[in-house]
DNA sequence: TTGAATCCAGACAAAAAAGTATTGTTTCTC
DNA sequence: GAGAAACAATACTTTTTTGTCTGGATTCAA
């Protein structure tokens, strides 16, 4: 449940697009510019840009003033899409079960496990941040994230309370 | 932002303890019971229990009729302290800064980090949550999960809220 | 047209996490 | 007391993640 480097420094580096996005001038950064502002190796830094490239996050231009820029507006790209380009895909629900099952087939646990909720609900609520934030957020400084997350946090209360509605349904129906 | 190994069959295995415990006949379980039932190797489960019982966690008892059980009442243990206990300690937010440096001495977005309120904001919640939710809640089941979730989402909002206030307060004097 | 700056791509190396194997110690039962 | 069943501890192997290195290909400018 920690954040992994790709994430981390990936999305460092589409920030850093971002901002330079709003810049009239140049609102592009090559690989050695991203790396000399955030303090990583060049080749690193490359490596992350491929994969935003591939996934169309990014346009990148070679040559003597080449360099990378955001594909979209910052506001049109969600923190999830950044690391779902990255490659670090977070584990949908079914994923997981099957990706634990230890040693049997399927997960012993598949019927009244009492552990998946948990984890359902605590994955539901970070899938929804992710996507819900965007490099557009972040580039607006604190105060605004806050009130950002306070809007999401808020659905979220809601979702789980329309979830606990459904549960009572079914279990009357039974 | 997945959850390890290392959380999902320790805890696994601590809830396992937490319903033997209600067993009034035989109330510990040994590593090759533990194992059977969870589809895992019997080495592999003897390491997350040792981890478990120098936490204090759990009483661990040798020979023919030996095993462990759960040391104390399953709502006394909180999913934080087992995770803690299995040493997957999760990264406060300092920590996060300066594992995540690069090359430099410190992260170099040390003042004006646009995303480190964003990591925070989610750390903290999967904080809470972990911290609140207790072996007990997960015997439950679903619907019992489901209302303490809401509960904690209710007052992570709150929290929010109060986040903004203080933020708003801090800018005004400055 | 040559060279420098850049992206592109995959192989490679190092470190961390996940999982196994081994050897020993304790406890119970017969 | 001997043997079986369990915990204890650590070393070892495998896999995944993290990060580097190397050898291109493209573009621009002098």
């Amino acid at each position: 449940m920690n954040v992994s480097a790709l994430e981390e420094y990936g999305l460092r580096c589409a920030v850093r697009l971002a901002q330079a996005r709003q810049n009239p001038d140049k609102n592009s950064l090559s690989a050695p510019e991203i790396a000399e502002l955030e303090g990583l190796s060049v080749e690193y830094v490359s490596k992350f840009m491929l994969h935003l490239k591939r996934a169309g996050l990014v346009n990148a231009s070679r040559g003597v003033n080449g360099g990378f820029s955001l594909a979209r507006e910052p506001s049109e790209v969600s923190l999830a899409s950044v690391f779902e380009a990255l490659g670090g895909k977070r584990k949908s629900s079914e994923e997981f079960c099957s990706s634990y099952a230890g040693r049997s087939e399927s997960c012993v646990r598949l019927d009244g496990c009492s552990i998946r909720p948990f984890w359902k609900i605590l994955s539901g609520y970070i899938d929804e941040f992710t996507r819900e934030m965007t490099l557009q957020d972040l580039l607006k400084g604190e105060q605004e994230t806050l009130l950002k997350t306070e809007e999401i946090a808020r659905r979220n209360v809601d979702q789980i309370r329309e979830q606990i509605r459904a549960e009572r349904l079914g279990k009357q129906v039974t």
